[in-house]
RNA sequence: CGCGGGAUGGAGCAGUUAGGUAGCUCGUCGGGCUCAUAACCCGAAGGUCGUAGGUUCAAAUCCUGCUCCCGCAACCA
């Protein structure tokens, strides 16, 4: 049995990632601030499981892999082994790390997937949609492109699968409940978002099984069918643990967890999806669930397609990973977004790291060795009127930063860490300790100001360390603290240090950078792997198959004509649709809603000519009712790597001609 | 009228729950200091708190309309 069982346990998880491509400064804001939060109550005395790994079936991996020319597993091999590379260079200190295609997890979602039909809560139904045959694909109504197959583009029938699926309609109430009684969700911002859009309109069962993709984990009763993603991925938070495996066995130690962290996009999965799960199997919900919001860069998400895409790797390389840490735990606010830029980051690093802590240790460590040689002793002069309000904030800050730590308001907690630091630079302005030096009879006063810096430094550099673990243990080889003289529960005590404490002086701990020259690198750096990134994707066109034969009586059944754009407007709070108003020469006007607007303004169609399925059903789109379709060619990718669509005119005919 | 968030000195943000002199960081300008990584400390300038109304003795804060931005959902016939 573990010698840990007598402490208080902490389980804390990140979300597995999904390895269809490499990890970003995103990936690391959601690990470092676990690991940031793990660190702290490991160091509070908790037994403390960090949980991390990845998720790496489904179709979208299984494509990327096909396209590399590699089967799914050796893919994701690749991409899962630069993950724990960036991990291990961040200092990352997780316990676990599961992996969705480990034998033990593939193992165990079989068995939760039974058990969940066993209890009645999933059940074999019909999923009804379109069948694409050369595909094999099913897809949804809303997933067909201009009706047709949105891989091959070929003719799409209308047939249904079997498939499981999963009664979440049922914990509907009980899910409401925890929302809105319970303080589950944080921040409570993203409580009404769920009840709004998905409690209230009325949860759907959801479908957790699929036969149109092979990369998964088998339904091992039912041949054919893998589990998709909701049942496998978040599972991996008890499989981790040795739900129904024997890999592991502390599942009743740590189940359930404290917190689990994600950004906000899958918030609604851990809130909704995992709790009903859980439920489900008759289980203890996880005590909290955090989702924090973006990095983002110029107020724009990040996207590789922007080019904004930073890499962490080379920031951690420049400036440190502890800057690289700190920096982006201070500018995420709790439960916001925060923009990030090199130009920000950097002078972060020089104002609060090296101008203000890392220049506190140098001078407060210099001053002792400059006055007293490398060993001080203290003889105990007070002065109220100067120490007092200085010490006191020391003393107040162990209760602050674990207060805003226990609420992961870590922005928050690292402000007043830092208000602390600079209350230190300004006590040395205050106690002038170079004045008292010039007269042996203020030695003792002078030795008591530079006991509170070094005491006050000691406090500060342990309530970093979680946040900057590599940089931190420099601080105290300096001031020669013991591994007591650091340890957390030390801080709430001032006075730690022994009267008669030995320095050592060392370089500085955040070298400051040059601003100009800095960014003009890094803005090089990311020009340059922008044009690679482009390289492959310089204007692309490849010719499609060309689909299965059709009758002279099937074409027949479509009537095309040409139909002249008389208006032309965006439609409201839809991004790519144009609402078309169309003379087709029967003397009554239609309407089209078509998803050009991408690549059309309404000027530029205005009069023209152009070719219309005038017999198509119509549909609503946006709220605007289709009648018909326009004809446009799918011309490749373009120069920027973007789709480019071309509509096809044909000015000069008549409204209302036949096509044949 | 799908849902939610946001608009505060040059930049980034807090303050809005419980109305009452608008605050922080960076930047700018002036001063001080010299222990220190040309760092640190003090002071100043700079804001019609998106817009138009309303409630109130009093509104950044409460109510209503509007504009713009972002995300979710929907959508690419």
């Amino acid at each position: 049995m573990c010698q840990n069982h007598n402490k208080e346990k902490f389980y804390i998880t990140t979300p597995i990632y999904y390895p269809s491509g490499n990890p970003h400064i995103g990936h690391c804001y959601t690990t470092v601030a676990c690991d940031t939060l793990a660190r702290y109550k490991r160091a509070k005395g908790f037994d403390v499981m960090f949980l991390t790994g990845t998720d790496e079936h489904g179709q979208k991996i299984e494509d990327k892999a096909k396209e590399a020319g590699l089967t799914p597993k050796e893919y994701v091999d690749g991409i899962v082994a630069n993950f724990e590379k960036l991990w291990e260079f961040m200092g990352i200190s997780y316990d676990r790390f599961i992996r969705t295609t480990d034998d033990y997890h593939v193992a165990s979602v079989q068995k939760i997937f039974r058990e969940l039909y066993d209890r009645g809560y999933i059940y074999k139904g019909e999923y009804k949609g379109k069948y694409c045959k050369p595909c094999e694909s099913f897809w949804t109504e809303t997933q067909l492109v201009d009706g047709k197959c949105p891989d091959c583009g070929r003719d799409v029938t209308d047939a249904s699968e079997e498939a499981y699926f999963f009664k979440i309609s049922e914990f509907s109430d009980r899910l409401e409940k925890l929302l809105t009684e319970t303080d589950f969700l944080q921040p409570q911002t993203r409580v009404n978002e769920m009840i709004n859009n998905f409690i209230k309109p009325g949860l759907d069962d959801l479908c957790v099984s699929r036969t149109s993709f092979k990369w998964g984990v088998p339904v091992d009763f039912d041949e054919g069918h893998v589990v998709y993603v909701w049942v496998d991925a978040l599972s991996n938070y008890i499989t981790a643990l040795g739900y129904l495996n024997d890999k592991y066995n502390d599942f009743d130690r740590y189940w359930p967890a404290d917190v689990h962290v994600m950004a906000k996009e899958i918030v609604r999965f851990h809130s909704l999806i995992w709790p009903a799960i859980l439920m489900a199997l008759d289980l203890p919900l996880p005590k909290k669930v955090y989702g924090h919001g973006w990095i983002n860069f110029g107020g724009k998400k990040m996207g590789k397609s922007t080019g904004n895409v930073v890499d962490p790797f080379i920031l951690g390389q420049r400036y440190g990973v502890d800057a690289v840490r700190y920096h982006i735990l201070r500018e995420m606010p709790f439960g916001g977004d925060c923009d990030f830029s090199n130009e920000n980051m950097i002078k972060r690093i020089n104002s609060d790291l090296a101008n203000d802590l890392g220049n506190l240790v140098s001078r407060s460590v210099a001053m002792v060795q400059k006055y007293f040689g490398d060993t001080m002793t203290r003889v105990f002069t007070p002065n109220a009127e100067q120490d007092d309000e200085f010490v006191n904030a020391v003393k107040a800050l162990p209760a602050l930063v674990e207060k805003n730590l226990d609420e992961l308001q870590f922005s928050v907690a690292l402000t007043e860490i830092f208000k602390v630091v600079a209350a230190a630079n300004k006590y040395i302005d205050v106690t002038t300790p170079w004045i008292l030096a010039k007269d042996e009879a203020n030695k003792p006063r002078l030795s008591t100001v530079m006991y509170n810096l070094l005491e006050s430094i000691r406090i500060i550099s342990i309530v970093l360390t979680p946040f900057m673990p590599t940089t931190m243990p420099r601080v105290h080889a300096q001031l020669n603290l013991t591994e007591e003289q650091t340890a957390w529960s030390s801080i709430f005590e001032f006075g730690v240090i022994p009267e008669t404490v030995t320095v050592t002086k060392e370089a500085p701990l955040f070298p400051r950078i040059d601003i100009d020259k800095e960014i003009a690198e890094l803005d090089a750096i990311t020009e340059a792997s922008k044009k690679a990134a482009e390289q492959p994707a310089k204007p692309k066109f490849e010719v499609e198959g060309i689909a299965t034969q059709i009758a002279i009586e099937d074409f027949a059944k479509v009537d095309l004509r040409v139909a002249k754009i008389v208006e032309c407007e965006p439609v409201k709070r839809s991004k790519k649709l144009l609402k078309l108003t169309l003379d087709d020469g029967t003397g009554t006007p239609r309407t089209v809603a078509s998803g050009i607007s991408q690549w059309y303004k309404p000027d530029d169609l205005k009069g023209r000519s152009v070719l219309v399925v005038a017999n198509l059903k119509p549909a609503k789109l946006c709220g605007v009712e289709s009648n018909g379709m326009i004809l446009a060619a799918d011309n490749g990718l373009d120069a920027d790597g973007n789709e480019d669509v071309k509509v096809i005119f044909v000015d000069g005919i008549h409204p209302g001609a036949k096509i044949h």
